[in-house]
DNA sequence: CTAATTGCATAACTAGTGTTATGTGCTATG
DNA sequence: CATAGCACATAACACTAGTTATGCAATTAG
């Protein structure tokens, strides 16, 4: 038997006061492990994320990891949270604050896509590939699905499109979306910027939006709070 | 050192006359390791995918592979090559068929899509996501899927959209396609037949296919050589 | 009938995995 | 200074992976 020095403590006491050494050999915490393998998992799919592996880039070894988890499972469900906050939580607050107006949300909505990265198109591949072999994060992405897309179809019907109209433009956007990040397309900002009004001509029925002929008049019209249709 | 038979021969003999005894201990063929690669490929990814899994499924063991094969990457490049066959090469038939008018094609490309499954939405997906964690896979994957694109942009261009609008709508259906499939919709046949007017509404600008009310106007629509427009 | 080849099965090898047991340097406390 | 305990490193275990060497029954050739 071994002393009776018990590991795995549920709250961790951060260093109180870290400052006065700061890039020498702090102790490792839960967020370094959190976020070495949320970065294995976009680079390498959940077949990258290896105990050996993470240590290494945390200049670590195996024995560090299991002093904070108790199993490699307990860090994985932490990465499943992780992304829930970053890529859903976090555009999901953008969104409800620009309503009531629908179109203002949709405005919004662009905006945190295309000018403040808000969902990690690579995280979000990962996470829908590791799903294929694990229950748990297939019950996960399931949840954050159906809340993305009923958060659109309220969203369009808030913008006046009525029952299965506003189910239809939700899911052809979020599919579009889906589709968009697995594909990988690799574009310039403002090559997605000069596309804005043709999407939102199929999806919104907005003609008027047509007219914004340059990528600055595009950018105005994502600013926040601004008017809703043409060039002044 | 052993004897010098040498496997792997180039071409297999088919064994001529494979009658009489159909069901007993045929000899194993590349076709029957490529099929059960492909089922679990699909049914649990690529991490699925492993020789003595295989060997099970074939009620047989490594040793059977190795007289087939040289070596695992051997199989797996036969299964990228049966990918593109299956769901690619095939629907591309049908599609070119039914030129050269865009809308003719439109709706050969739905009907084959809808009712006559041309594209198996799980290995699309399995193979993208095989794609992460492979660069050959992913080689292959963005060759096929922008001959894909390209061959819906001509599509569009027959129907008559020019320029950009030809290849928004081209990207927007087939994103829309790749995230149906990347989110492992579940749906019937009546309920995907339902929503062919909306689809078409939004990606086609036709009106028209909104006054088919039943199931079976759309079918009837979707029916082989089949009048464009509305219901007699 | 004998011998050779075919078409596998069996077992072992190397490498990588999660996990556990134990050794160890550093820090704080008395 | 001495000592307890924290935060690791090290090493080993059981397991699975692809691959290789070898054994072996069934078929075929002479």
């Amino acid at each position: 038997m071994k002393t009776s020095n018990s590991p795995h403590s549920p709250i961790r006491q951060e260093p109180a006061i870290s400052m006065d050494k700061p890039g020498k050999s702090e102790r490792l915490r839960r967020e370094d492990w959190i976020s070495a393998a949320r970065e294995a998992l976009i680079k390498e799919g959940i077949t990258g994320v290896s105990l050996r592996k993470l240590a290494t880039s945390l200049g670590a070894t195996t024995g560090a990891f299991y002093w904070q988890y108790k199993r490699l499972e307990d860090l994985l469900e932490d990465v499943r949270e992780d992304w829930v906050q970053r890529n859903t939580a976090q555009i999901t607050k953008a969104i409800e604050a620009a309503g009531p107006d629908g179109w203002q949300m949709y405005l919004a909505y662009t905006r945190a896509l295309i000018l403040e990265d808000a969902i990690d198109a690579r995280y979000d591949n990962a996470i829908r590939e590791w799903a294929h072999s694990s229950k748990r994060t297939a019950e996960i992405l399931r949840r954050v699905e159906e809340f993305r897309i009923d958060q659109l179809r309220r969203m369009f019907e808030a913008m006046g499109f009525e029952g299965n109209a506003a189910l239809i433009r939700a899911r052809t956007m979020y599919f579009h979306q889906t589709g968009y990040y697995a594909m990988q397309i690799v574009e310039t900002v403002e090559e997605r910027l000069k596309n804005v009004p043709y999407y939102a001509e199929v999806l919104t029925d907005r003609l008027d939006l047509l007219n914004l002929n340059s990528i600055t008049d595009v950018k105005r019209c994502l600013e926040k709070n601004a008017k809703p249709a043409v060039s002044e």
